[in-house]
DNA sequence: ATTATCAGGTAACAAAGGTTACATAGTAAA
DNA sequence: TTTACTATGTAACCTTTGTTACCTGATAAT
């Protein structure tokens, strides 16, 4: 339930930096707690967005499309941390450019995004997560555009299902080869053939709608 | 010359969102004229960045560069805009993880990082300013993914040459196959046998050093 | 149990891009 | 002017990725 005292302590114990006791009443009070099963869409690529998640538990992925529907992975976001393009989006009243989907089952704080901005000007641990979130968004942008332009296929497959596997925590991923393909923009075929190398190699183990992952993760 | 009237005259003309008085005479009494040639280094991967700066005149290129050694461009940065890398690593206190060359004569006004926070909080049109540049950015990193991800190289290549006419506002470009092959992180001969595809079909003209663009650029 | 649907395997071929090798032309230096 | 260097042209070949086509096996629906 979105029980402000429940919400506090999920602030206190989730976001250490942002500590200002005021602030996080203020996140208790206008704050709502939302679940997602894994694959609800979180923001849609056009859509406004109406209130800035704070991210509590599972993880969500960053999508990015073309016009004609192609598809990228960009990055996951994970427990303890909100959407940068989110951010930018409600701070210059824009439609968001990527999707959000969650990967697993998420809980998450909304807050609607007329607090943003005067938050920052209140609240100095809020202000610095704001600025750290963009911080960490540019890096990994700037990570996943390495992957695409430096990285060939086989690599960035492995990548993939390294990030997978960390942003889950399971080293059991349930996904189909068509659903890779997508979000590395390639052909079905191409990821079977990469993933019979990786499984000849035993970093993995293929089954029906299934990947273990057997090289240690860090 | 760092004249303080000199640059408030040029922060009125070239950065109208900027339209607090005390703002601009706070960036006249602290900010410095810089020139740079173009081919300079304005910014050096793992640097630390001591100073914002508001490009005035000329324009920037952004570059990205791997492990190995391997270059990208990334984007330009034209008149009258900033880096938000420079912002994020400054507020951050972080090193560049880009590096930004003149792409011409470039004239800067540049000013110290300490201002850059305080000024956010006195200053809403700073502050604006600041989450403008955020998103600019953003979505320029967000444009050169596409790029990579769903372009051919022949595509990109014609992109490439209308970024830079666009950038520098002249149609013959003084540049060699093998500098565009280094920033679009391919070999010479794939950009030579481009070119000359787009000489063939009348959308360029080659010569030794020099690239003349044919087609209209809006 | 039979059928339909979905996931995956794989071969054969095509296309794009990367590599090697060498030729030629323009420009600068001696 | 001769030499040296730099930029470009281009063919031949290889590797990677994308496409077509078809098959097998697993699961769900009837």
């Amino acid at each position: 339930m979105s029980n402000p005292l429940y919400i506090e302590s999920l602030v206190r114990s989730k976001f250490p930096v942002l500590h200002e006791e005021a602030l996080i009443k203020e996140i208790a009070e206008n704050g709502t707690l939302i679940n997602y099963k894994a694959g609800d869409i979180v923001l849609e690529i056009n859509h406004y967005i109406k209130s800035i998640f704070l991210l509590v538990e599972g993880s969500v992925k960053i999508i990015r499309e073309d016009d004609e529907g192609n598809e990228l992975f960009l990055y996951y976001l994970n427990g303890s941390s909100t959407c940068a393009m989110a951010l930018t989006c409600c701070l210059n009243d824009m439609k968001s450019h990527i999707r959000a989907i969650a990967e697993e089952d998420c809980t998450m704080v909304t807050v609607p995004i007329k607090f943003l901005d005067s938050w920052m000007d209140k609240y100095n641990s809020w202000k610095a997560f704001v600025f750290q979130t963009y911080n960490l968004r540019f890096n990994e942008l700037l990570g996943t555009i390495d992957s695409i332009a430096f990285m060939k296929m086989d690599e960035r497959l492995y990548k993939y299902l390294v990030d997978k596997v960390r942003a889950t925590g399971k080293k059991a991923l349930r996904v189909t080869h068509q659903e890779i393909a997508y979000e590395l923009n390639t052909s079905r075929e191409v990821i079977s053939r990469l993933l019979k190398q990786l499984e000849k190699h035993d970093k993995i183990a293929l089954s029906r709608n299934k990947i273990d992952f057997l090289d240690p993760v860090f």
